[in-house]
DNA sequence: AAGTGGATTAACCAAATGGATAACACAGCC
DNA sequence: GGCTGTGTTATCCATTTGGTTAATCCACTT
């Protein structure tokens, strides 16, 4: 026994749907697909620390056995569902440079991301796991490149905007310090929606409203310094 | 037996230093707060996720019965890890008023707490807590107030500095909106310098100091509008 | 119809964990 | 000196949890 046993699909990285799969329960999604929805349900409601296989296993409707087969261990489950999470992300990515024309736009497209976000658990689960990434050396290098992916593309716009707007700000406001400013608003934002309650959430529309109107004016005082430089060559 | 037993401290709310107490182990601080400094330490080292009786018993270098008979449960002691929180940080507030004049020096003592506060693993343990309490309403219940109560800090500096500055500001920013912004920037600057390194570091420095030096302009183009309207009785 | 191999299940296990408790130590009081 | 009660310890227990595995199922191939 435990001599090599090489059957298991789990180390396979992404398992494609099996496309000749001959699965007895074909129901609504294949069982791996089903117990990664499961996870992130999961999580979503019961939070990190209180994710257990078992519960996953019964919210997907699958024996728990089967996150071992599929996934290997629980650490590599939550991986790939911030796996999942970052592919998804990555396609709205493309949308939100599609955004219309100018950075108001842009703020309004981020703007509605955000609530989908909430909607969805999204959000819920980006923290859970944030904060789990403390504890958790293999979830972090998982976050890293990502935080850093999404404050870089703030930081890029930042730049894009100062150059095409020059607002009158003191020196010590540089691309790297509003986009600073940006970045963490929107991470703290995020947590404290999630422990407050609408209260929170009007504030935040203020302050996202303020910013928003600031844009317009800007653009309103600049229409077109120069079009689009490099946005993006779609259209 | 387990009839009456009305002998344990533990539920007896904020048990006091046994003033009268016969302990035979008179090392440094009594069992009770040793426990609550342990459990600390495990919270900065270990994250709540990771935080075992056995754990804290150990560091704090005791036997791991005496955390139910000091503070009944494991959750209880968290409470009382964030009480104990809660209390040295109202304290500080007292001094944060007492800082010197102007609102930039009040920013720059805010900054100065922060690093404190990085340093001695507070914000690591109140991230920690924070994203727990995302999944504990008892925690929660604990954490709104206090969260609340810092917003509502900056809420009134910000409201007391556009009076004595009024910055050219659109009127979409209103003192709850740029609060919000400096709160959930605050929030999302520890998260983030929690899991970055000293790159996030320093673009967090810069942002600080960008808003430091406006306030600093602010102050400089309008000395004393109405010198330290209420600010505090000191001095 | 028999064979094949992946998918699934039930059962099991070892470890960890929170908590309980009986026994013990020991300082202070009569 | 003996009693009392608090602080402390060693030990025990029930439960949960992640993970493993042998057996079973079942669609599909031959």
């Amino acid at each position: 026994m435990s001599v090599s046993r090489k059957k298991k699909p789990a180390g396979s990285g992404r398992v494609a749907t099996p496309a000749s799969a001959t699965s007895a329960s074909a129901e609504p999604g294949d069982t791996q697909s089903r117990i990664l929805s499961a996870a992130f349900h999961c999580l979503t409601t019961r939070g990190y620390a209180a994710l257990t296989v078992r519960d996953i296993a019964q919210d997907a409707g699958v024996n728990h056995a089967l996150i071992s087969y599929y996934f290997g261990t629980k650490d590599k489950l939550v991986i790939a569902v911030l796996d999942d999470m970052n592919r998804r992300l990555l396609e709205r990515q493309r949308s939100m440079y599609a955004a219309p024309g100018g950075f108001a736009g842009k703020w309004a497209a981020a703007r509605r991301f955000y609530e989908e976000d909430i909607a969805s658990g999204f959000v819920r689960v980006q923290s859970e796991l944030y904060a789990a990434s403390l504890s958790n050396a293999e979830l972090r290098e998982q976050f890293l490149p990502r935080v850093g992916a999404w404050k870089q593309v703030v930081l890029e716009a930042v730049q894009e905007a100062l150059t095409m707007y020059a607002p009158p700000l003191p020196p010590a406001f540089t691309a790297e310090a509003i986009a600073s400013m940006i970045s963490e608003f929107w991470l703290g934002m995020e947590f404290a929606q999630l422990i407050g309650g609408d209260v929170e959430r009007a504030r935040h529309q203020q302050a996202l409203d303020a910013v928003e109107a600031l844009l317009v004016a800007m653009e309103r005082l600049q229409p077109a310094a120069r079009r689009a430089p490099a946005t993006g060559s779609g259209t």
